[in-house]
DNA sequence: AGAGGTTCTCGGGCGC
DNA sequence: TGCGCCCGAGAACCTC
């Protein structure tokens, strides 16, 4: 589900809902969700009276800012927020529960439990895993068509893979990268360093204008995604690559297919992206 | 029944 | 042989 559209579309409507609400009570059902501090009683003790002060992002992460601590939350494959009264009963894939003062619950939801938190001091959170080796964000100055030629041109996997990694750089998940790649016409198995300048300018282009749409369109909603204010995305509906195999291409109109690349499912239109 | 939007870890393979 | 790097496979979990 999240990609960076998903995620930053989460972290807008989340702060809405928990700004300057402070922690009363944490209630954790599921301890292999929170990473670190490693005892759970630490994290809960650490959160008790402190004040949601913001709510950041890092690629496909969520950062939640009280005043002395950065709760970085990772939602992987299904993982949701969601602001509940404290009377309303919960389900058994609810993991983590955020009691407010004000009676109120952010609640942590993930069915498949893949889901992580790690808690830091405020200002620690970048020198520490997960955030730490994390490449650039797409919309920063400091991604540049520069510096992807130069990431693509000393690498020998393939380019959907090396694209997918978030140490190169962060926001790009199975949905946009298929996208990204559909539109810049070029076949995700393509080995990265053969990609030409001209190609490498178009995908530069093609990936921040796909995240950058889809992050206006609120995400994608494939199967499960909604927002924290459970509202689905609209971006499905411009999809031209994900989830369209046997389908007619938008742009030639002949049959897109599927394939495995790098063990994830990737659809393509053989026509307009050529080995 | 196997695939599913993610990412971390591990081990094989290769080159020096 | 040994080490380090790069890359791909597998695992974490549940639902349809």
């Amino acid at each position: 589900m999240p990609e960076l559209p998903e995620v930053e579309t989460v972290r807008k409507t989340l702060k809405k809902l928990v700004l300057h609400k402070t922690i009363d009570q944490v209630t954790i059902h599921w301890p292999k969700i929170i990473k670190n501090p490693v005892e759970v009683e630490q994290f809960i003790d650490a959160l008790k009276g402190e004040t949601i002060v913001d709510v950041g992002r890092r690629g496909k992460f969520l950062i939640i800012y009280t005043e002395t601590f950065a709760l970085v939350s990772h939602l992987r494959m299904e993982g949701r927020y969601g602001l509940h009264p404290g009377d309303e009963p919960y389900d058994k894939h609810t993991h983590v529960i955020f009691h407010f003062t004000d009676g109120t619950e952010l609640r942590y939801r993930d069915v498949r439990k893949f889901g992580t938190m790690h808690l830091y001091k405020k200002g620690d959170e970048f020198n520490y895993p997960p955030l730490i080796a994390l490449g650039p964000e797409p919309f920063s100055e400091e991604f540049t068509v520069e510096y992807l030629t130069e990431k693509l041109r000393k690498t020998n996997r393939k380019v959907k893979p090396a694209l997918l990694d978030q140490n190169l750089l962060v926001g790009l998940g199975n949905i946009y990268v298929d996208e990204a790649l559909f539109r810049a016409g070029i076949h995700p198995e393509r080995i990265a360093s053969s990609l030409t300048e001209p190609e490498i300018t178009g995908l530069h282009r093609e990936i921040v204008a796909t995240l950058s749409e889809a992050v206006k369109k609120g995400g994608s909603t494939i199967r499960s995604y909604v927002n924290s204010q459970g509202e689905i995305g609209m971006f499905q509906l411009e999809l031209y690559a994900y989830g369209r195999q046997g389908e007619e291409c938008k742009r030639c109109g002949r049959p897109l297919e599927k394939i495995k690349v790098g063990g994830r499912g990737t659809h393509f239109c053989p026509n307009c992206q050529k080995v």
